[in-house]
DNA sequence: CAACCGATGTGCT
DNA sequence: GCACATCGGTTGA
């Protein structure tokens, strides 16, 4: 692609209601998992490409060091963990269960960061379909149905498949200024609206497993489970 | 409904 | 070996 080509649809980026690296210089861990609720998920796949855009209806914070259910607990720092050492507003993508990513922004704060764990489909809903379609044929050859929307990106490695997120693409992306991933203002998450309870899938993280640093929006039907 | 389980890579112990 | 920030199909009440 031509640098002039870059900078067009670098600037069409920009000219919309953009979420810039201040959003992430002004909130800590668990401010920033709230304040990403309500937020749009923003993916395109190539230049010319159609545009993958969810609501970010869940999340949960990662807090560092402290956090036994982190990937830097205890300071642990690897090649694989570095992004979440990154300026806030870093991709971190990892692999879980040898077959699924889980996708998550840096924060601030050591080590710690956001994972997006459940999108509502707003647009670029056929891709979608096309994407998750062909991570589940790896599966079940059989199955092609499409999915009912609210099944689209429900869990955190669904909306990976459904935006085409691995390791490869977007993990040290700075989301705050990338062509293939960013985030763009989206609907007002009143205070009230916003339900916490404890992080799914942490079993043997002692107290910390109960802390109750999930958040999800409390009437949406895109979330992963209630 | 819930409970179980297979697929599968990576990083511990 | 074993656990894992999962998913989706199957089994059985």
């Amino acid at each position: 692609m031509s640098g002039e080509n870059r900078s067009h649809y670098f600037i069409q980026n920009q000219s919309l209601n953009r979420i810039s690296s201040d959003f992430f210089a002004n909130h800590s861990c668990i401010e920033t998992a709230k304040a990403l609720l309500g937020q749009v998920l923003c993916r395109r796949l190539s230049p010319k490409g159609p545009i993958l855009k969810g609501k970010i209806v869940e999340t949960e914070s990662y807090t560092g060091a402290e956090d036994e259910a982190c990937n830097t607990f205890n300071g642990r720092r690897t090649e694989a963990n570095e992004p979440l050492f990154m300026s806030a507003g870093t991709c971190y993508v990892y692999m879980t269960y040898g077959m699924y990513y889980c996708f998550n922004i840096s924060s601030q704060g050591l080590g710690a960061g956001v994972l997006l764990r459940a999108l509502e489909p707003l647009e670029g809903i056929d891709c979608m379909q096309e994407l998750r379609a062909k991570a589940r044929k790896r599966v079940d050859q059989s199955n092609s149905k499409p999915l009912m929307l609210k099944m689209l990106s429900n869990g955190p490695s669904k909306l990976c498949m459904a935006l085409g997120i691995n390791k490869n693409n977007t993990n040290t992306v700075d989301i705050t200024n990338s062509d293939e991933i960013w985030l763009e203002t989206g609907s007002h998450v009143s205070e009230t609206d916003i339900v916490s309870t404890k992080r799914v899938g942490i079993s043997r993280a002692g107290l910390w497993a109960d802390k109750p640093f999930r958040f999800y929006i409390k009437d949406s039907e895109f979330v992963s489970q209630k």
